[in-house]
DNA sequence: TTGAAAGCGCTAACAA
DNA sequence: TTGTTAGCGCTTTCAA
């Protein structure tokens, strides 16, 4: 047996107490005008004593409006995602609006359309997709005509109203710092990209370009950083490693851990570098050099645009910011001589 | 100008198309019985036909049992919280429900009823409230009899059911861990309790007790790992600490930055256990000792408890599960002799 | 087994 | 400025 809700007062017992009709009550919430004040103060009193909350179902159904928006996403227990989905349900909760999260497990297409049929169902005022993964883009494919719609990543696409963070820019003035630092070149282990290439990737790459410095071939990670760790056993194997720029924070930590482990110091032997600005980035050993990354943020402005698409404004459709380098203890000026190898 | 979401066919389409009536299609969707297995099969081709999606609003509003399922958190993107709401939210979608955030600033009354008026006016069918910190237990009391609720936390309460991880146990583990390791005593590093006091505590409290070792006053740290490293300072100063369990994993991370700025080495000098087991722990240098939270776990489980109450059955309340001590390489044997202070 | 009729609690026209 | 009248898209009696 299915038990509701406890049933509260509906809008007709407000009415009756105010003495007013039930659309009276009705332009009061919604602030309309066209109410005179001392009515306005009787319905205020009424709801006040009666407890009353609107039926969001009720709302949604009348005016074909629903005020919930939606949120999918790949993943959700990773720092940037968590926090991009902070950002979002507080601009939307401070606007009214209340937030559905659905995550959504791959981009097989069974996957995906179970997620759409889901998120569809909710019949959402607007969508925000975040576009950082696979899944991610996958999801917004299918859910593009079904309401306003947002997406959030780190390159700029033109097809939706996106907010980013500006990757590439962020990951070339990181890979630029290392090789100020003397190095002559720098290696990258890459995280799962969103698509073929991440900006980060693009952005190591073209800095690497920029300064006529070799570009070796990438090392691929997961997201566990655990991957990181053995790759960094890897990169201890080669001598003319001496400066590595990581897809994000968690595996240059894990790549540190493996280096650390085979006998190696960060930054006197090699230098790491991480992506993100992770809140552990900062008490991890050594500090990490990272591009920071206001998740929080990237989410408001991801739900300013969804807000705007959602009134019917056209023009908002791209926010960008670009992350800035910190530069800490885990990079530094390349060895003077190379090193010998282990093993 | 604002505008609603694209609209779809109505299920007095399908019904026109698959020649039956309106309530025969309800009664498809529903999967009730009474519906001859022709007429059943007409109406899923024209569901599929016109990719018809029921409305939520009209749906809610008519049988007055919504399908969504409110989560309140004082945090969303902490590890703990984003993995039990990844919990949560993998079994609600796996049962058909969609799940809302809402998060609470403080526990403020201001707040307190501004959260529980945005959540009640989402009518949901359940709610889970992660009672992990001061702003969750307001949340709670606030909420609690305004829909079958469950709360989600480290401690055992009876108001309302209650899904728990069994810190004090595992705390409790933790700390003879240390004492066993031949240390005089054990320190503590306490994160923000939800209450008086956390498990996490008395646990610690408890296995000192339990081993007639002196009870040393706690540390207090705020959430943020940076104040675990001011805490690693002045312990630092503190010859007679060689051994400290901190409150969470961040937390410890933080110690121990602070402790080895100061020149120590953990576990030789000090040893340190955390609470958690964060993703970064086993990548942390040294590898973090610690308890192992499964919080995507304990957040299924509370999904199951919240489904057993907005059914009615008032039997499942409780569900509980004690953490694993993981050691690994953070503490050690206690120093075979005092250090000589520092500074 | 099926359909007709009556709402769910609200908002949107419209008239007064 | 206000109230009356119609629905929104579905579920729920109830009769057939």
């Amino acid at each position: 047996m299915t038990v509701g809700p406890t049933r509260g007062p509906t809008m007709a017992d407000v009415a009756r107490l105010a003495g007013v009709s039930v659309p009276t009550v009705s332009r009061v919430i919604n602030d309309a005008d066209h109410v005179t004040p001392e009515k306005r103060a009787r319905v205020r009193e009424a709801i006040e004593r009666l407890r009353y909350r609107p039926s969001a179902a009720a709302r949604t159904l009348a005016s074909r409006q629903s005020r919930t928006i939606a949120v999918v996403a790949g993943d959700t227990m990773q720092y940037g995602y968590a926090a991009t989905i902070r950002g979002i349900e507080e601009a939307a909760r401070a606007d009214g609006f209340a937030v559905t999260i659905t995550v959504i497990d791959s981009a097989d297409a069974s996957d995906v359309s179970r997620t759409a049929a889901a998120v569809q169902g909710q019949a959402p005022a607007g969508i925000v997709v975040l576009k950082f993964d696979p899944p991610g883009v996958a999801a917004l494919a299918e859910l593009r005509d079904s309401a306003p719609i947002v997406a959030v990543s780190g390159v700029r696409g033109r097809d939706v109203p996106q907010a980013v963070l500006d990757e590439l820019h962020a990951a070339q003035a990181l890979t630029a710092h290392l090789l100020e630092l003397g190095h002559a070149t720098v290696h990258h282990v890459r995280v799962p990209p969103s698509r073929k290439e991440d900006g980060r990737t693009t952005g190591w790459r073209a800095a690497l370009r920029a300064a006529g410095a070799e570009i070796p071939a990438t090392y691929d990670a997961s997201w566990d950083p655990e991957s990181g760790r053995e790759i960094g056993h890897r990169i201890a194997e080669d001598a003319h490693v001496t400066a590595v720029f990581c897809g994000n924070d968690e595996i240059a930590m894990g790549v540190i851990k493996g280096l650390t482990e085979r006998g190696l110091t960060v930054p006197d032997d090699v230098s790491v570098a991480g992506f993100d600005d992770h809140p552990l980035a900062a008490v991890w050993n050594p500090a990490l050099t990272t591009a920071r990354q206001d998740f929080v943020a990237l989410g408001r402005r991801a739900y300013g645009l969804l807000r705007s698409a959602i009134s019917g404004d056209e023009s908002a459709r791209w926010s960008s910011e670009r992350p800035p380098v910190i530069v800490r203890e885990s990079t530094g000026p390349a060895p003077g001589k190379r090193r010998t190898p282990l093993s």
